[in-house]
DNA sequence: CAGTATCCGTTCGGATACTG
DNA sequence: CAGTATCCGAACGGATACTG
């Protein structure tokens, strides 16, 4: 007995991946996490672009695959706050990889005397 | 004078990279191409669960985004080649990490016994 | 072989209004 | 403060059929 996963005819594990976090946000909302526990103000505030709505459902699923944890402080004025788990923190290589790999796209995208082919 | 990106109220570069290669099959495709140039045909069977129709969109938005390239051999059985730019070749690293990264999530989510929190 | 065209349901993403 | 509810159009993604 295998597991589902291995089951499946295609090889590459990267698909799998693509669905937890290839999102266009879940990777930016994990990189502001590296930063420490953030409360729902604060990550809206750190990525401007991002509404309501998409915000809550991609921390709702992040939560869901086990790389965010929401913790509720019950008080007057709610409080909510979102940290990474162990899982969650593991991928801070990769987001900093996509990011420095970012800047470089960019440069050799829009510097074409950059370009070397 | 700054560059676009820059000046962008978005500090988050990763969001911009995951617009371009954060799509579910995009990292896959570029995966794949690692080994070298493939045809069509070769990329449909390395990833049996892609329909030809999203094949052909995301290839041909990777092509735009500079990070495959699509050589037609003008014969009577069309042959359409693909193989990775150098900026494609460039996310070889980031695409190896995801999918190591993607086994260790499913050992570890898979098997409570190994799960530490 | 390497696509296109068409249809269709789901998800994305934004605007606005409302709530505990 | 941190959401939820509703509405809307656009984009994503899949199934099927057809083509040079």
């Amino acid at each position: 007995m295998r597991d589902p996963v291995e089951d499946k005819p295609d090889y590459c594990m990267i698909e799998a991946v693509m669905e937890v976090v290839g999102g266009k946000w879940k990777m930016a909302i994990v990189k502001h996490l590296f930063a420490g526990p953030q409360r729902f103000g604060q990550l809206r505030r750190a990525m401007p672009s991002i509404t309501q709505r998409m915000l809550t459902r991609q921390l709702r699923e992040l939560e869901a695959d086990g790389i965010v944890v929401r913790t509720v402080y019950p008080q007057v004025p709610p409080k909510v706050e979102y940290s990474l788990t162990d899982t969650g923190a593991s991928l801070k290589d990769i987001a900093l990889r996509l990011e420095s790999w970012g800047h470089w796209y960019r440069e050799q995208r829009g510097s074409p005397e950059a370009a070397h082919e």
